[in-house]
DNA sequence: CAAATAACATACAGGCTGTATGTATGCAAC
DNA sequence: GTTGCATACATACAGCCTGTATGTTATTTG
C-alpha cells in the first residue's frame, strides 16, 4: 500500500509542528479553552492544514495524547533491568513511571482532559497497551504462583495503576513527593508481601 | 441577612429544574457537548433564567456536582454504624462508597467531567470536604496509635481513594464487580493490617 | 400606592467548529 | 514533456453556541 508518497517530508514536518502547538497550548489552557485558530497560529500552518492532516479537533487531541502515552511507556521500559527479581522490577518500574509522568503537562493532558475529551475507555486501552501492561505483569511475576484468580489480579492492577495515577497528580499539584512515594511504595509492598 | 425574599418558591422551582435537566443531560452527552439551549428546553425555561441564577455553564455545572458530591456523602454517612470497631467502620465506609458511586451518572459526573470542567484541585476539595473525609478518618482510626507521621497518611488516603474511584469506573463500565470490590478490600485490608 | 428589585425574557455580537470549495505542486505514465 | 491525478494545503462560508446587554413583568416593602 501507499506506494506514491508524494511530498512526505513536508507533511510530515506540518503534522509535527501541529502536535508540539496543540500539546504546548493543550497543557496550558486545557483543551477546551484551546482553539483551533489559536494552534495553527502557534504552528504557523492555516486551519486547512489542520484539518487536512486530521479529522477534526478532537482527533488531533488523540494524536497528541497518544505520542505522549507512547513517551511515557519508553522511558518507564527504558529505566527496566530485564534480570531482576519481580519485586524489585516492580518497585523500579513504580518509580520510573511516577518519574516519567513528572514531565511538565503529562498528568494534564494523560490524566484530567484526556478521559474527558476521549472517554475513560480509550484511554484505559491506551494505558493497557502501554503502561499498566508492565504493572500487570509485573504484579503477575510478583504474584506467582497465583493465589488468586485473573480478575482479582487484572481488578488489583487496575486499582494500583489508578493509585500511582493519584499520586502522580498530587506530586504536580506541589504535593508532598516523599511522602506520596513513600506511600505508594508502600502500597505495593503490602500487596506483593506473600502474606 | 436576605430579608427580602420575592418569590422564592419559583426561583427554587426553576434552579430545581435546571438543575435536574442538566443533570440529565450531562450524564447522557457528557458537559462539552451539551448546549445551554438544550439545558433550557429541557428545564422548560429560557436562557435568561438559567444566566439569572447561574453565572455561566460551569457553574451550573459546579452545582449540580456539589449536589451529587454531597447525595454520595449523605448515602456513606447514612450506612455508618457509629458504634464499630475502626477497621469494620473503614470497610463497610468503603462498600457504603462502591454503592452509593453506582447510581447512574456519578462516576462520569464526579470522576472524568468533573476534574476536567471545574480542575483536579476544586474536586479534590469537594472530595476532602465530603467523602474522602471519612475515609482519611477510618484510616487515621484504624492505623492508630499513629506509627506513621501525618503527610504519609494524608498520601495513603489519597491513593486509597484514588483507587476506589477506579473501582467504581470500571465497575460502571461493566468490569466485574465482585472481583474490584474483592481487590478494594483486600487492599483497604492490607493496608490497616498491623505489620 | 409608589419605588425598588427579583425573576425572568429577548435580542445581539463575537467566536468557534466543521465543511465546501479553490489552488498549487509533485509524481507517473504515456 | 505534457497530461492526468492525487496530495497538501488555503480560503470562504454556514451554523451554532456562549455570554452580555437590554427590556418586561410581578412582588415586596415603605
Amino acid at each position: 500500500m501507499q506506494q506514491r508518497r508524494p511530498n512526505p517530508e513536508r507533511a510530515e514536518a506540518t503534522r509535527s509542528a501541529l502536535l508540539a502547538a496543540a500539546r504546548t497550548l493543550f497543557v496550558e489552557k486545557g483543551y477546551a479553552d484551546t482553539s483551533t485558530p489559536e494552534i495553527v497560529a502557534a504552528a504557523k500552518v492555516t486551519r486547512g492544514a489542520l484539518y487536512h492532516h486530521y479529522a477534526d479537533k478532537a482527533d488531533l487531541f488523540r494524536a497528541v495524547i497518544e505520542r505522549e502515552a507512547k513517551a511515557v511507556a519508553d522511558e518507564i521500559e527504558a529505566s527496566a533491568s530485564p534480570d531482576a527479581p519481580p519485586g524489585e522490577a516492580l518497585l523500579r518500574g513504580s518509580l520510573a513511571y511516577l518519574e516519567a509522568m513528572s514531565v511538565p503537562g503529562r498528568t494534564r493532558l494523560l490524566l484530567v482532559d484526556g478521559p474527558a475529551v476521549l472517554g475513560p475507555g480509550a484511554l484505559a486501552a491506551l494505558d493497557e497497551a502501554h503502561a499498566a501492561r508492565t504493572l500487570r505483569e509485573g504484579l503477575e511475576a510478583a504474584l506467582r504462583p497465583p493465589r488468586q484468580e485473573g480478575a482479582f489480579i487484572e481488578a488489583l492492577t487496575a486499582l494500583l495503576s489508578a493509585a500511582f495515577d493519584r499520586a502522580a497528580l498530587a506530586i504536580e499539584a506541589g504535593g508532598d513527593r516523599a511522602a506520596y512515594t513513600a506511600a505508594m511504595i508502600g502500597l505495593v509492598e503490602r500487596v506483593t508481601a506473600s502474606r
